[in-house]
This record gives structure tokens, C-alpha cells and sequence, in this order.
DNA sequence: CCAAAACACTAACAACTGTTAGTATCTTTT
DNA sequence: AAAAGATACTAACAGTTGTTAGTGTTTTGG
């Protein structure tokens, strides 16, 4: 058989990981054999190997390097001084609901399989996403004292906000019913512009 | 061993049903295997199929019965003309919300795991599932063409509505930071109350 | 209390799992 | 063109999977 790649699409271990994250999302993360993988990838099982660790391995890297883009993210938002908060908010929105219309494989591998990671990785993960929603929660509370945002609950508000975007995993099924920009500004109309004051 | 059940928890079928949803929930259905099953309703793996078929024919009875309880609700609720089509559409999203806080287990894997549903039911839940989103749009257009509900896009509507909901699967984790009660008005507020004209 | 039905058990099956060892081939560097 | 390194291959492993066959035991109905 021949090689994986031809320099053309990053490294060899990277493309074996999006085949992976389109994998896991289409037929789930145990019933994902290393087998359907290598096929997919044009080389045999026993030969991933020489690329990576292991099949945990390849969710790890799935789910943390998608955490850590929502982390960077939030970083960069928080920081933001010409924002007010409910501005912070809806930049974060959008900012989710780009990733799931533009990279569903791995952010649905990262919400979906991540109960598969082992210990520690599985512990560490459900550790940064509390750390994560805390810290969106902090930014309605802030937005709440000054006046910004409605007296809402903001933990109810974020759990609402962060599943309401994984309605988009429907919509890829069915893209010719509404195009990518009219469901973000539905989206943001009906979940964000609601909590001005 | 000792018998499944005393005759308390309904049949022994629902016995086993109801430990496989919990089960399907939290390890996956892939994964969960037979004996693990088997252990949690005490009584070895071949023992199971003196009341099942297989372990496909268990994940057919979750889903499709969910699946029933949301079709029929939604036909109460069109039928019932002391309502109007804001109220409609509320009604089915507080029925929603209590099915999530309510019976997690099976909704969840009805959620996640129908994925692996064989052929033809997987088909055929999917479509179901189409019918369903269908009825809820119509309600939306319908309160929109009577000016009940503002100028929205009744899919993307829907699909936010539909997914947001999911959000209660993390509040099931740490409940003690918002009552139910207050989860459930708390999204009603957020993202029905702003859809009134 | 006996026959029938319901239900649990043990043992085993073929298929499939992730992974390793050992070896061959291709690519790059010297 | 030879040496080194990267990467592919085949074959095989030990463990697990859903499920069946065959048999024994408990409960139910007459």
C-alpha cells in the first residue's frame, strides 16, 4: 500500500487524526475499530502505530486541542476592553456556534465521546469544562451588576446557551433548508439579543 | 441466583429495559456489554434472553417508546384548541424539559445512542424524528401568520429550542445549584417568553 | 401434588477487539 | 550508491463480544 499523505495535508499523524474525529462522531468512539480507521486512511491497522500511541491517544488529542480553543477564545474575549459584557457574551456564541458549523467532527467528538477518555484525561476534561462554564457564568453575573444583562439565572442560562448550539449537528444534515449565516443570526436574535436590558 | 424481580417493578422485561437505558446512558451502548447488564440486573448474561430477544431489540424498545410519549403529547397539545399557538409551542417545550429532568436515562440514550439503532428502525426513528420537527415548525408558522409569535425562522427555532433542552443533562450532575422548578422557568423565560409578538 | 411453563445456570461458539513482534520496502541523508 | 530512518506489511496474541445449546431448578396452574 502507499503512503498516507503527500506532504500535502500537515503531517501524517494529522491526517489520521480528523479521519478519526470523522470517524468517532459518524459510528461513535468503542465502535470505531482501528481496523475502519486504517481503511479509511488507506494502510493497514498494524501500521497506524508507527504514528500514533494509541486509539485513546487519537481522543485525547481530539477532545483537549478542541477544549483548549475555547479556552484560548475565552481568553482573548475576557481581555477584550472595548466589549461590554452582554457584547462578551454574544462573541462567545458565535464564537460556539462557528466551531459547530465549521468543525463538527471534532467539536461533536469532543462533546459526545468524551466519556470514553481514560483517567486521568477523562477527570481533567469534565474539570476544565466546569472551569470553563464558570467562567462564561462570571461574565452574566458582571454584565448583570452593571446593568448590561436582565436578572436571569446565569447558570440556567449557560447550560441553555451551550447545548442550544448542538441543534447544528441537524442542520448539516439538511443545509439547503437555511443558510449558515441566517441560522447564527436566529440563533443570536432568539438566545442572546433577549438578555439586553 | 435469585429471580429478577418480585413482581413489584413490572415485568421482568421492564426490569431489564429500564437497567439497560441506565446503563446504554452512562457507558454507551457499544460498550455496554451483556454481562455487564446481566450483573446489574443479578442473574448471568444468557439468562437475559429467556426475556429478550437481543440486545439490539432493548435499545428499539427505549427509543421508540420516548419517541411515542414526545408524538402523542404533540398531538394532545395541537388538538387542544384552548390554546393558541405561543401556548402550543410553550407547552410542548415545558413537556420537553420534563422528560429531561424526569427520565434522563431513557431520553438520553433515545438522544445519543439511537445512532445505533439497526436497520430499518434507524431509518424510520429518523424519520419520525423529521415528522416531529415538521409539526413543531408548523406550530411556529401558524402563530406567526396569526401575529401570536414575532417573525422568526421556524426551523432554526425549533432546533435551538429542541437542543437547548439538553443542557439539563449537566444539571442532573450538580443539582444543587438551581432547583428544577427553577431550571424550567428560568428556560421558559429565556427562550419562549421572547418569541411573543 | 403433579405437570407445565417460566426462568436460571454452565459451557461454548465464532467473530472481532486493540496491540505487538518481526520483517520488508520506500525515502532521505550522507 | 550506501546507510539510516521512516513507514509499510503479515501474522499472531490474548481478551472480549453477542448469542446459542443443553440442562437443571423454581414457580405457577389445575
Amino acid at each position: 500500500m502507499g503512503r498516507i499523505t503527500n506532504r500535502k495535508n500537515g503531517s501524517r499523524k494529522e491526517v489520521i487524526t480528523l479521519a478519526a474525529a470523522r470517524l468517532f462522531r459518524e459510528k461513535g468512539f468503542p465502535s470505531t475499530g482501528m481496523r475502519d480507521l486504517a481503511g479509511d486512511v488507506g494502510v493497514e491497522a498494524a501500521s497506524l502505530y508507527n504514528h500514533i500511541r494509541s486509539k485513546s491517544e487519537l481522543l485525547q488529542e481530539i477532545c483537549f486541542r478542541v477544549a483548549n480553543e475555547f479556552t484560548a477564545q475565552l481568553q482573548e474575549v475576557e481581555a477584550d476592553d472595548s466589549l461590554n459584557f452582554l457584547e462578551k457574551l454574544e462573541s462567545m456564541v458565535r464564537f460556539h456556534i462557528s466551531m459547530w458549523i465549521n468543525r463538527l467532527d471534532e467539536v461533536m467528538v469532543t462533546n459526545n465521546e468524551s466519556k470514553y477518555l481514560e483517567e486521568p484525561y477523562h477527570s481533567t476534561f469534565l474539570n476544565e469544562r466546569r472551569v470553563y462554564v464558570r467562567r462564561l457564568e462570571q461574565i452574566i453575573e458582571e454584565g448583570i451588576r452593571k446593568g448590561q444583562i436582565r436578572q436571569v439565572q446565569p447558570y440556567a442560562v449557560v447550560l441553555t446557551l451551550l447545548s442550544a448550539v448542538r441543534g447544528i449537528e441537524y442542520w448539516h444534515r439538511t443545509k439547503k433548508n437555511i443558510s449558515a449565516n441566517e441560522l447564527e443570526e436566529s440563533m443570536i436574535v432568539h438566545m442572546v439579543n433577549g438578555l439586553r436590558k
